[in-house]
DNA sequence: TTGGAATAGTACGCAATGCGTAATAGCACA
DNA sequence: TGTGCTATTACGCATTGCGTACTATTCCAA
């Protein structure tokens, strides 16, 4: 039985926005193919293509990150991101709902 | 515009359920609706009734969690739920992935 | 020249789940 | 009688990760 399959596709939701942007803040700009890599990088199979493009599209329809095709030998081909204010923003507040969740689990299992 | 409330829904999704069973654990046997103060005390509005009882019933049907109505002056009224063999695995296996994610947010924000 | 990787992006549709809202029912207390 | 707390259940929506597949360009080798 794949029990743990499919949950851990939920466990994902969310998380993916955050290590995205997280992404685009400390590695500077980058398309998509190129997060995906760095995702590969990361660990185990964190997120592919079919996750990675929607998420930047809405991010960008969300004003989290600027998007622009490539210029000269890029044109037509890449779509280069990067963060903006609000994506910052968002992120920092983000990633400490992010700890809070991860700190309240902690503190559960703590006094066993 | 709140951007924020329908994204922390998902920041929750699969989170719950380890939150859950995790209680179960370090609390002993619970009843659903103690299972909802006690997150309530946890943090800001963690999870409501809607949300925690699909998931005991998700869990029992799983295998993750044992179920049995009350007994004396609580039957019919309360249903008492432990954690079992499986649910225990489950925990520690989904934990380690959740700290996996949070390491990698982490992991990525720490150069910059 | 031709063909197959590798690169890069897009489109479609399913399944799972958090959550708002509301209904039901027993019990206590005034 | 009626108000409120305890406790569980039911319905339905919106969001999102992800499998699968398709298109197009570049580059290297046969």
């Amino acid at each position: 039985m794949d029990l743990y399959g499919p949950w851990l596709a939920q466990l994902r939701k969310g998380v993916v926005e955050l290590l995205v942007l997280a992404l685009l803040r400390s590695r500077g700009p980058l398309h998509g193919y190129g997060i995906v890599q760095e995702l590969e990088e990361l660990g185990d199979l964190i997120a592919g293509v079919s996750t990675v493009y929607p998420v930047l599209k809405r991010l960008e329809a969300d004003g989290l990150v600027d998007a622009s095709w490539g210029a000269g030998d890029e044109a037509g081909r890449r779509k280069n991101y990067s963060i903006t204010g609000a994506g910052k923003k968002f992120l920092d507040e983000g990633t400490r709902q992010f700890d809070d969740l991860h700190a309240a689990l902690g503190r559960i299992g703590g006094n066993r």
